[in-house]
DNA sequence: ATCGCGGTTGACGTTAACGTAAACGTCAAC
DNA sequence: GTTGACGTTTACGTTAACGTCAACCGCGAT
């Protein structure tokens, strides 16, 4: 096995290779969300951080502020302190969980909504083809070329 | 069937049903995304009010911005527009969807890794309670008393 | 008449998550 | 040596989604 893969990156490197800005990277480590290495004045980012950063991001898609992305980063380095810390991490841990589940919840209702609306337009433009349109009031067919 | 259920409700009735304040509501009538009726200056939110407002919330916590969720909301009344207006709405309405699901995905993961982290957390403690915590390096049992 | 309660319209304040710009350092290339 | 690409810090600007506050109106109760 090969063992070189202690890779680092410059901060542009890890920036666009994330599709985000070198702004973000530094404001990400002002917030106390990843701390890098530094040689000299420049920062290095490792493997590591990269972990890091797709976490951050991931939980910003899923909706999570940068306070809360930390907390739930910190999670994972409280998991070597006191055992009532862990008790307390495990808490947390599982409340955040919850919450993710009552979103999910949210996403799949919502889902559904939008694909029988979707399904309803897309039937009524297929109906109109057929000339299957017809007055509300009346129930009669509207031919062809009635809105 | 009694045909009794016009309901409609003050803007702090509304409100507070729905747990947030009428500034809030306001605000969503500023950007256009509720119009309730009027009683010369006060505001009168019917049925369908109520409807849209869970609907914009919904949309909050699954992570849409106002202007999306105004979009959306839109889509549904752009449903008897012309023909190519449809076909534009489906289009957006699918993109919504696979959007959605996307984030469902990445909340899912983010679960998953979440279910990991806290059962590793919780055995660690379960074990230290019955004195399996070994050395990293050597893996020697530490006794009861070692963190 | 005057409370208090609820409603209204401005209009300015606040927080989060960066954007943007200024002013400067560094190092390799021309 | 100066130009350009990349980096740094410091600091002010911006947008979204409201909060907050002032000043005002209408109305039923006291």
């Amino acid at each position: 096995m090969p063992a070189d893969k202690p890779i680092s990156y410059s901060i542009k490197e890890l920036a666009c290779d994330f599709g985000v800005t070198p702004r973000t990277l530094r404001h990400y480590e002002d917030q106390g969300l990843i701390s890098p290495e530094r040689q000299g004045q420049n920062r290095i980012y490792s493997q590591e951080d990269r972990v890091r950063l797709a976490w951050i991001l991931r939980g910003k898609r899923v909706g999570f502020s940068l306070s809360e992305i930390g907390e739930m980063l910190d999670l994972y380095n409280v998991g070597d302190g006191r055992e009532t810390q862990r008790a307390v991490t495990v808490d947390r841990c599982r409340e955040r969980i919850r919450a993710l589940e009552a979103q999910r919840d949210d996403i799949n209702a919502t889902i559904e909504e939008l694909q029988e609306f979707c399904e309803l337009i897309a039937n009524l433009i297929r109906d109109k083809d057929r000339g299957l349109w017809v007055r509300r009031d009346t129930g009669q067919p509207l031919g062809k070329y009635q809105p």
